[in-house]
DNA sequence: AATAACCCCTGTTGGC
DNA sequence: TGCCAACAGGGGTTAT
């Protein structure tokens, strides 16, 4: 999926489309995009459910955590304040459209805004795999701060400033997991996905398999900051574009593919010492690194 | 409790 | 050319 820096770019670019805006309707193409559209017991709820949600509603500034996008609902009086929810899963794409614009392919749900100023768009949701979805979902206090229930147990993100980076290490440090498994899981630190999870452990000359429990603190230290700064980086070149999969909400691919260092580089040369890049399995998928800058010990 | 295995989907690509 | 397996950036649930 999109990573973080990819969610981001996305949130970014709803901001000003979004923020302030009413919904003037909503098409629901196909359910299957909204399977976390669920009541508190956490049964799917129907499309016409999640449409009357959402008529009329006048929509707040979106919000992120991780991978988990949000448009909070202005509440109306005596209403349990609720937020549109998004995730991208692997495929997912949130575009903002002028209306009647040309169909984008896997468009699954349509939803028609009006934003102060007048300006009428349409906010696309296309997914050409349905693993993401949006849902209409309860806002619940959680200390400081505010999100969806189904959020509740996603840990911050690297770049949220309350960001607890000592925390983080000392969580990670006590798993006897491989480090890029504590890395991905999404309750320790949120955000990071298979992409920047192998950048990260280049740049910090790490193996994907090391226990975490036998890297130093240091060395977590160091992978947390790196993983901080890839991510950052390729939110400021647009974020990783492979295929027409991840775009932004104008449909434009990012830049950031260019920069990566190991990801999909398998027999390449490592940029560092040349050696070259392999491919590995890991959890049905793959892993990348240089054999020579991270080697395992 | 923590961890691993498997599930959900569709489309593209590369080897034979 | 055609077929089929492998693969693709996700999270969640179930089994161990």
């Amino acid at each position: 999926m999109p990573e973080l820096p990819e969610v981001e770019v996305v949130r970014l670019g709803l901001r000003p489309a979004v923020t302030g805006a009413r919904v003037r309707g909503v098409d629901v193409l196909d359910a299957r995009s909204l399977k976390r559209h669920r009541d508190a017991a956490g049964v799917v709820k129907n499309a016409a459910d999640f449409v009357a949600a959402l008529e009329g509603a006048e929509l707040c500034a979106p919000q992120r955590r991780g991978k988990f996008l949000w448009i909070p609902i202005e509440p109306a009086r005596d209403e349990v304040p609720r937020a549109l929810i998004a995730h991208l899963g692997m495929s997912g794409q949130l575009l903002v459209r002028e209306p009647g614009a040309l169909d984008d392919r896997h468009t699954r749900i349509r939803i028609r805004i009006e934003n102060p100023r007048g300006d009428v768009y349409e906010l696309r949701f296309a997914d050409q795999r349905c693993f993401g979805s949006l849902a209409v979902d309860a806002l619940v206090s959680v200390g400081a701060s505010v999100v969806p229930s189904q959020v509740m147990h996603i840990a911050r993100d690297p770049l949220d400033a309350a960001f607890d980076a000592v925390a983080v290490r000392n969580r990670i440090r006590s798993s006897s997991r491989a480090i890029k498994a504590v890395l991905l899981d999404q309750q320790v630190v949120s955000g990071v996905g298979n992409i920047y999870a192998d950048e990260a452990l280049w740049r910090a000359r790490m193996h994907w398999a090391r226990p975490a429990s036998s890297v130093s603190a240091r060395k977590v230290d160091e992978l947390l900051v790196h993983a901080r700064a890839v991510m950052e980086q390729a939110l400021a070149e647009g974020g990783t574009s492979f295929d027409a999969l991840y775009v932004n909400v104008n449909g434009e691919s990012g830049y950031f593919a260019r920069s990566l260092q190991v990801y999909g580089r398998a027999g390449e040369p490592c940029n560092r010492c040349g050696t070259v890049i392999v491919r590995e399995p890991f959890v049905n998928r793959s892993s990348y690194r240089c054999p020579r800058c991270q080697r395992q010990r």
